[in-house]
DNA sequence: ACGCGTCACTGACACGTGTCACCTCCCTCT
DNA sequence: AGAGGGAGGTGACACGTGTCAGTGACGCGT
């Protein structure tokens, strides 16, 4: 254990030229030993002696002065929204972070709170990022996006439901999730649908399109749709159940897992057998899905892994001449239990 | 629109200094009018003509710089793990970022991987963030918070079941969780309790202590205390509540109410009555764990608000006299339903 | 004695920004 | 005619780092 510094407080962070001077050698001295520069010779004693001051002073290496001077960071920007995501997604973010981590790249996650699409980019802009991972319900222009390629990103990469131009893209589809859910209900014979929409603001992303789907595949064989708004609570799924004989329907897509369950629960509880008299769906295929009786039925989602988007990452910040890709990686498949 | 610049690759970001060629001033007024400086005087049409310079260039400016020589910047780091965290954790992760947001600070967020306590101080230290907010599950040792200290850090704030010397500490008591659902059962006329303990890495900073509240709480009242390890799929509850008589229990706390649905669920299928033969109890209070029937009890964990957290760093920033605090913010109780 | 090469190290510049002190007009007052 | 002063703007420095081009000392061969 070396001394401690004198006084933590108001005392400026050392520098390296604080290094030198208590080293007695010159700043490019510490600045080659601490690098362990190869292509410069220092004799051993010397690095000892820089070594030793630098301990003692506590002396760390300011990462913006020293990207300032390198001309480029290894930041990636994960501009995030305010919104209530699932457990699916947040375990992706938490895996791409990692993943991303791990590539020895900084992740700085960054909101735009109530600024609009340019604004925000600008904002993103000024941290010059070596790439920038737009996660879908967070907006961004052309002109964004030509925005932070001028400030030096070398990738611009987007989650979500539709490609942006000139930007990498990995497009999933939530229409698709709507369709197959859609389609299992009306070959399950029923006719009349209900779909939840989300009561919390910010999911319109995934709730839209999926809506979307279900209609798509109930117009193609007849039925009807008729959507159904829900606050993630038991009172309001109540009230809803409560009035669930007069809307008449015989199947419902539930959005999600979590609201599925929500409103199944509610249902029965209303002495609405399920799925005799109505038939209901979720998504995600959660674990606690399988724990409810009947289980659920659901629409299994397989996302990309966090590590495999983290790849293409890295791939694109070091071969930056590529083409923008678009690869549409949402393998959903309906998982068929008890509940329809 | 403006005229798109003419190449977005290889050509190198503008800079202040292009601004100023452009519109033919010096770079001291270019900054002036960018940064609406009260105390300088410049012509509307001066004004005019920087402003469009900067916009027809797509000029942004250099935050690494700007902070350079300002001196300080106004970034929040959070260290974070890579650890399964429950639904309730997870929301109050975001809640805290976006109510930083809010507040004008950038959120970074940096994962020590591979690092031991004191690297992974020394590599947060070299962004120079103004506070750091260290969720539990993540080391640091007095040393480090020094180092981080001298570095520029207003505020260092830890969040976990104890505090680190010199930080302001936000306590979360997980020991309490433990006790809480130990008594409970205890109470209930149980006399054999189970604790699950969670199969997956990373969880031992939260299930240790609960385990140790539970056992506290049994030992004064005469009750044994079984530790069960457990991974959260559905084969392995079904293992564990195959050999279920054997273990000869009465009573388990769940460690969490996913893990806690789970076994349960496993019982029962496996033909043990819940809660006649095994009362179960789990924590968080989630939504879902009221949808099970026999609906699930819980130690409801009262965390503290992301946004109360945020304002505790604001003040602390622009404070830093204050002594460090420590917070004891962990109001939980017991919610008693039919599962116990 | 002189050139040459190697070793160990240093001086100076550049990165992009904010800001202080100064400078030049030009108008006005005495 | 000279002093005073404000309006509008510029030159130069500092922030902390990495790195290129030198520079002196020294050993060595001729």
């Amino acid at each position: 254990m070396s001394q401690s510094p004198k006084q933590s407080a108001g005392s400026p962070a050392p520098t390296s030229a604080d290094v030198a001077r208590l080293a007695g050698v010159s700043r490019a001295t510490v600045s080659y030993v601490l690098n362990n520069t190869a292509a410069v010779r220092i004799s051993e004693p010397t690095r000892r002696r820089v070594r030793e001051a630098a301990e003692e002073l506590g002396y760390v290496p300011h990462a913006a002065a020293r990207s300032l001077r390198a001309g480029h960071s290894r930041m990636v920007l994960l501009p995030t929204a305010h919104v209530p995501v699932g457990p699916l997604y947040s375990r992706f973010f938490n895996e791409l972070q990692w993943a991303l981590r791990s590539l020895d790249y900084t992740v700085v996650q960054y909101g735009s709170v109530g600024m609009d699409a340019d604004e925000a980019a600008r904002a993103w802009a000024e941290l010059r990022p070596v790439a920038v991972v737009s996660l879908g319900h967070v907006e961004l222009t052309p002109t964004g996006v030509e925005l932070l390629r001028r400030s030096g990103a070398k990738a611009v990469i987007t989650v979500g439901p539709q490609q942006v131009e000139g930007t990498h893209a990995l497009v999933m589809d939530q229409t698709r999730v709507g369709r197959l859910a859609g389609a299992h209900l009306v070959e399950r014979g029923r006719r009349r649908l209900g779909v939840v929409m989300p009561g919390e603001p910010g999911l319109e992303v995934f709730s839209v399109p999926r809506l979307e789907g279900v209609r798509a595949a109930a117009e193609a064989a007849g039925a009807t749709v008729v959507p159904l708004s829900l606050r993630y609570e038991e009172e309001p799924a109540g009230a809803l159940a409560a009035r669930w004989r007069d809307l008449d329907l015989d199947g419902v897509f539930g959005y999600n897992d979590e609201y599925a369950m929500l409103l199944m629960r509610a249902l029965q509880d209303a002495g609405i057998a399920v799925p005799e008299e109505t038939a209901v769906v979720g998504s995600d295929d959660l674990v606690v899905g399988r724990l409810l009786r009947p289980r659920l039925s659901t629409v299994h989602i397989d996302m990309v892994g966090g590590g495999e988007l983290a790849e293409l990452v890295d791939r694109v910040v070091r071969e930056p001449g590529t083409a923008p890709e678009r690869h549409e990686r949402l393998d959903s498949y309906v998982v068929h239990r008890e509940s329809s």
